[in-house]
DNA sequence: TTGTAGGCGTTATCAG
DNA sequence: CTGATAACGCCTACAA
C-alpha cells in the first residue's frame, strides 16, 4: 500500500539501508548473492529508490525540459520526438512545456525549472523583443540551454536552426524562375529571428533579379485563422500576386483555403510554396512545393548538444550555430 | 554560480530558514515587510526553492506521466495538447514517454515512474495480448491512470474513448450507401482494443445491409509504410475492393499514395473514409471523408478525470467508460 | 563485504 | 511573528 522505502526492505532483508543501496548503484562493493537476493525481494515488493531522495543528494534529475511555442504543429511534433528520442537514448525523463507563443507563459516555465527540476533546457523561443531576464536564471544555476529553430540573438548559446537565408533565397528564386512577378511573402512577425532571416532571402533574391521588395507584398499575419484570413482578402484586393511565399505552413495552408473559397487557381493564377513539415504535403489538391526542414534532425541535434554538455558537466552550451539543410521540394502547386 | 539555497539566503537576511521558508508558502504567519523584503532578495539573488527537497518532504511531484505510443501523429499530437493544457491549468507539470508501440518500453517507462516521479499517469497502451502486471505498481503505489483511446480490458481505471463502434458502423453504413459492395476494412491490427472494436462496428454494418463480412477484406497491416504498401498491392491486386475504411489515418494516407501511384480514381473506382485526425483533410486530393475523433477534448477530459481523482486524494481512477463522440465528415473521396 | 552516520534542502511542529 | 529541530529517503565516506 503505502510506498516502500529502503529501510522497510533492509529490515525485511535483515540488512543495512547501505547495502541494499549498493544493490542498485551499480559501482560499489557487494557480495554477488546478496546482491541477487535484495533485487528480487525489492522485485516481488515493487520497491524503486525514490528518485526525489536521490537527485536531493545527488543533485541530479535526469530530466530535461523542452521549451516550445505551439504543439499542434508538424515541425514541432517531430523536433520534440527528435528529442524525446535522444533523452531516452541518454537515460534522461523529457518535460514538455508549451507556451501558446506567450512571452509571460515562457518567462514563468523557465522560472519555475530552475529549482533543480531539470539539468538542461532545449527550447525553440516566443519572446522576441523582450528582455530575457530569466534565462540568466538558468546561466546562474549551471542549467545548460540549446535553442533550435527560433532563438534569441543576445543569448549565448548553441543554436540549431536550418539554412533559412538560403532556402529562402532558393524558394523565391524558384517562383522568379516559373514566371511571378509579384511575389508575396506572408509571415507571422517579420521582426523575429525566423521570419527574419527567411524575409532577407525573400529580398535578396528580388534583388538579384533586378526587382525591389515592394513593402505591400510582405504581408505580415498572427496565428489566428480568422485574421489571417482578413489579411489574406485584403492583401490579394489590393495587391494581385501572383505568387505566394510562406514563411510557415499554416500560412500556406490558409491560402490554399483562401484559393479553394475564392476560386482562384494554383498554380495557374497563382503559385505557392512554403515552409512545411507535413509530410502529405504531395497529396494535396494541387500538391504543394515546400522548403522542409529537417525537423526531426534538428532536435536530434539539439538534444545531443545538450547532453555532451552535460556529459562533459558543462555550465552553459557554446555560443555557436549549427545550421542543417532543409530541402527544396517543387510540386505542382508551383509548376510553370 | 552554485545553487543558491535557503540557508544562505537566511543568513544573508540575518533571518531563520523557517521565516524564509514561510515566505514562499501561502499560509503560514508571517510579517508583511519581512515577506516582502525575502521576496526581493530571492528575486534579485535568482533563489527558487529546490523542489527535490519540497517533493521529498511532501511526497508531492505536482508531475504527471503521459504515455503513448507514437508521437508523429496528429491524433496523439491534439491529445497531448489538451491534456499538457489541463496540466498546467492545474500547476501540474507534465512527462512525456513515446513507447513507439513497443510493450518492453511501455513497461520500462511505468516501472520507472513507479519510483515517486509522477503522481497520476495518462497513457494509452501498446501491448494488448501481454501481460501487465508492471500496472499494478501503479496501483500498490497509489498512483492513479488513466487509459485514453487505446486501453487494457483488464485494468480497472477510468477510460476515455470516442465512439468508436457507432462512427465506424457509420462509416461502413455511408460507404454501402453510395453504392459499394466490396468495403475492405484496413487496420493494423484487429485484435487489439480500438482495432476491435472498429471492426465490429464493420461487421454489423455489413450485416445489417444484409452482407456477411468476408474474412478476405479484412486487411491487417503494420505501421511499416513498404510493407503497407505490399499489402495493400496484394489485396488489390486479389480482391478487387470498390470502398475502402481505413482504421487509422496511416492507412488511408497509405491507400491515397497507393492509387496515385497506380491510377486508380477516388472516387470513381475506389470510395475511402478513414479514421482521422487530419485538420486539413478537406484540401487533400481528392478531399477525404473522415471519422474525426475529438482528440484534444479526450485529451483535457483523461486530465481533467485524473486531476479530480488527484485532488480527491484517491489512489485509483473508478472502473467507468467516458465515450465522446466522433464526427463522420463526408467528403469528395466517398462521394456517390 | 557490511554497517554506521551525516547531510542533501525543505517545511511542519512546537516552543519562545 | 520568529527560531530551533526533526524528518522526508537515499547515498557515500568512513569504520569495522
Amino acid at each position: 500500500m503505502d510506498a516502500i522505502n529502503i529501510k522497510v526492505l533492509a529490515e525485511k532483508l535483515g540488512l543495512s539501508t547501505s547495502t541494499v543501496s549498493r544493490a542498485f548503484r551499480g559501482n560499489s562493493d557487494i557480495n554477488a548473492k546478496t546482491k541477487q537476493r535484495i533485487l528480487e525481494t525489492a522485485e516481488t515488493l515493487g520497491y524503486q529508490p525514490n528518485m526525489y531522495a536521490s537527485s536531493l543528494r545527488d543533485q541530479k534529475s535526469k530530466t530535461i525540459a523542452i521549451v516550445v511555442p505551439e504543439f499542434a504543429n508538424n515541425f514541432f511534433s517531430q523536433a520534440i520526438h527528435g528529442i524525446e528520442r535522444e533523452a531516452r537514448m541518454n537515460g534522461y525523463h523529457t518535460l514538455i512545456y508549451v507556451t501558446d507563443d506567450d512571452y509571460e507563459k515562457e518567462a514563468s516555465f523557465v522560472t519555475q525549472i530552475c529549482n533543480g527540476r531539470v539539468e538542461g533546457v532545449i527550447m525553440s523561443v516566443s519572446g522576441e523583443g523582450h528582455r530575457h531576464q530569466y534565462l540568466e536564471l538558468l546561466a546562474k544555476r549551471g542549467i545548460p540551454l540549446v535553442f533550435f529553430d527560433r532563438y534569441y540573438d543576445d543569448v549565448a548559446a548553441t543554436k540549431v536552426t536550418a539554412n533559412d537565408y538560403e532556402s529562402s533565397y532558393a524558394a523565391t528564386k524558384h517562383l522568379l524562375d516559373k514566371g511571378c512577378s509579384r511575389v508575396a511573402y506572408l509571415v507571422v512577425n517579420k521582426h523575429v529571428s525566423i521570419g527574419k532571416i527567411r524575409l532577407q532571402g525573400y529580398v535578396d533574391a528580388l534583388r538579384d533579379y533586378g526587382m525591389a521588395a515592394d513593402d505591400d507584398l510582405i504581408v505580415e499575419c498572427t496565428n489566428d485563422r480568422y485574421e489571417i484570413r482578413r489579411r489574406l482578402a485584403e492583401s490579394f484586393g489590393r495587391l494581385q500576386p501572383d505568387g505566394i511565399f510562406a514563411a510557415v505552413e499554416r500560412l500556406a495552408i490558409a491560402t490554399y483555403r483562401f484559393c479553394s473559397e475564392e476560386g482562384i487557381a494554383i498554380p495557374e493564377n497563382l503559385k505557392v510554396i512554403g515552409f512545411s513539415s507535413l509530410e502529405i504535403a504531395d497529396l494535396l489538391n494541387p500538391a504543394l512545393s515546400t522548403v522542409t526542414q529537417p525537423a526531426y534532425e534538428m532536435g536530434a541535434t539539439a538534444a545531443a548538444v545538450l547532453f555532451r554538455a552535460l556529459k562533459a558537466g558543462e555550465k552553459r552550451t557554446g555560443n555557436e550555430s549549427i545550421i542543417l539543410p532543409s530541402v527544396l521540394m517543387e510540386r505542382k502547386s508551383s509548376a510553370g
